[in-house]
DNA sequence: GTCTATATCCAGATAGAC
DNA sequence: GTCTATCTGGATATAGAC
């Protein structure tokens, strides 16, 4: 029997290389729009030429594809950094106030996640796998107050993710509507006990 | 003394002609997605080449930046299409149905009207204008019923930028969202109404 | 005035040398 | 694994025919 390395330093060091090349990315969709992406820009700061990314990533869509999944691991992560108090509203408002803040701190990177702006890129199954997950622990949340109608979620959705959008597009690194938070929350729980009781 | 000719036929066709081109375009980007407008394929559908397209506009930008006008001006057309119920509630309610209506119906012309995706390019002022019009008039909407603070028309903005963005993104096309307006509307001017009592 | 033809530059992607 | 060379095609701009 031939004898297993326990490490493989080829695969290390390619994946090494992968999460440079896709750092480099954030960087330019930051620095110049989600869209402003090219092959040999991004080439040219790691120090190759444009074709040796195949190397690492078989399109330029396959690299968004890498960014999302990416994006959408930071996003969770900072959900989950902040379970457990055991009030379901205050998890939720906690949830939208990560959620409104990690939207602001990276225009470009919010734009990939929730908007539909690259032609002909759609994230693959594993990538949006994950932002299913998130939307699941929402409806668990909601469900543990009373409001199991997909509705409810569908609202809570749309007052969450309309905060994000208005501070990205409107005010970009501001602070006007991640300051609703909290009133949005209020609105939204007074608003849903409300027609609960009147049911 | 010289005559002036009162129609200006020359005039005409080139305004018919720009018209033309614009109509296009937009057939273009509902078709393909706002970014993937190309001069070449644009020209090829109005029986030009691309370069005679430069007798018409500047540069694409300024095609967006027609685009843009004539997205705003047929928001705020359907817009006063429906003013003098005399109730100020009412009115935002039906404006509110007609702005997620009106993104829904196109979501190319709402990715232009609302998101910022196109690298480099920047409404002009005078388009950029009606849209602050539009704005202005939900203020004076929401003063009438004694909401005077900006942060209530940030607030009305998100809701219904919300229900929009939603829409768009997740079901294009659809109704999930669409058919929540009325709930959101009354979620927003119940929890207003509590407040500005409480306070 | 509007067109064709053309030139330059940059994009994503592939083939094949080393 | 990285390179050079090259393909296709879009964006921009100019020259010159008609």
């Amino acid at each position: 029997m031939s004898v297993e390395p326990v490490r493989d330093r080829r695969a290390e060091r390619r994946e090494s290389t992968k999460a440079e090349i896709l750092e480099a990315a954030w960087a330019i969709v930051r620095a110049e729009g989600l869209a402003a992406l090219s092959l040999r820009d991004l080439a040219r700061r790691v120090g190759m030429q444009a074709p040796s990314l195949y190397q690492y990533f078989d399109s330029k869509h396959a690299i968004y594809d890498a960014m999302f999944a990416q994006a959408n691991q930071a996003l969770a992560e900072r959900l989950s950094g902040l379970e457990g108090t055991g009030n379901p509203v205050e998890e939720l408002r906690l949830a939208a106030r990560v959620l409104v803040e990690f939207s602001v701190e990276d225009p470009a990177r919010y734009q990939l996640l929730f908007q539909r702006t690259i032609p002909g890129f759609e994230p693959s199954p594993e990538s949006y796998g994950l932002a299913v997950e998130l939307l699941q622990r929402a409806q668990v949340l909601l469900a543990a107050v009373g409001f199991d109608d997909p509705r409810a979620l569908d609202l809570w959705t749309a007052v969450v993710g309309g905060l994000s959008a208005q501070q990205v597009a409107n005010e970009p690194g501001g602070t006007r509507w991640v300051s609703l938070v909290d009133e949005a929350v209020d609105m939204f729980f007074t608003y849903m006990n409300e027609t609960r009781r009147s049911r």
